[in-house]
DNA sequence: TGACATTAAATGTTTTTACATTAAATTTGT
DNA sequence: ACAAATTTAATGTAAAAACATTTAATGTCA
């Protein structure tokens, strides 16, 4: 559906304001969609992405400082995310040999299993909902990178 | 920043995936900065969003459901959203005549100097950032409402 | 070395979200 | 008209997010 209908705004004050606008809505959409097929598993979103960020770095463990680095959302509690899933027992804890502050995180089978689960179900879903080509997907991705670059004359991030 | 180096991920297995994660991404990248606008008026991002709605209907009350078919978080609660904008007097509830039912809901003159204020923060706040032309934004907004299109095999939504 | 600052993770607390339930008013169908 | 179903909004509750603080370990540097 038209963001226009959907959201029952005739129109925008302007191109950028209703790229925002379809930015935050496209983003509400993937993921209600995303959370239907996790809540058969009672796996949160989030918890889901720490899971993922464990399985690409498996068998290394990761910290949870890594951890919140390769997430999205940067301010969620990374730490309250890993005892979700060490009760769960999709992950296991480790006190890291370097130092001794830090604590290593490690997925296990179990979580390495679901996550295999979820691959075919996410596949599914990526292929039967996809509208775009392969081309304008990467174009939407370069759009998004240059959204977020400040023009010159201001000063950097 | 490229979002591989923000997230710290060397390669997506997807041109799909890759602009997925970038919606997701740059959400997060536009609400922190709102929220950071935001801040300072002690409103949060959906409260914002509400009161625009209201706005956007003013000098005309509009009900409760009328609110949620608006919002693009058609989740979160907007009674209590309502509320705590009451309590900060920048609406007023009123019994709907048509429907003792529903609640017809305004802005008020406090809401919309708020929100006056606000708009030329949120027009300066636009202009740094937005690193795209006016046809780019256009495209941006183009590609996102194709990719929520169901390919025609599959039902419609 | 020792004082001070910084870092990593956990914890406390408040607010918000998600989801279910309730209560009242309206609509529907006979 | 009346019972049943539906709609509208509010409320209850549990979980999660947001944000600050704490604790322990490490780094810095005179």
């Amino acid at each position: 559906m038209s963001i226009e209908k959907d959201i029952k705004q005739a129109s925008f004050k302007s191109a950028h304001s209703k790229a925002m606008v379809n930015i935050v809505y496209t983003n509400n959409w993937l993921a209600t969609l995303q959370m239907e097929v996790l809540k058969p598993y009672d796996l949160t979103l989030q918890q889901y992405n720490v899971l993922r960020i464990l399985r690409g770095h498996h068998p290394e463990p990761i910290t949870v400082i890594g951890i919140i680095e390769r997430m999205l959302d940067k301010m969620s509690n990374a730490s309250r995310l890993v005892d979700k899933l060490l009760l769960k027992e999709m992950v296991l804890r480790r006190e890291c040999p370097n130092d001794r502050r830090a604590v290593d995180i490690l997925i296990t089978q179990k979580g390495l299993d679901l996550l295999a689960e979820l691959d075919v179900l996410q596949k599914q879903w990526e292929q039967q909902l996809y509208g775009l080509t392969e081309s304008e997907a990467l174009q939407l991705s370069d759009l998004l990178d240059k959204l977020r670059q400040s023009p010159p004359e201001s000063e950097q991030q």
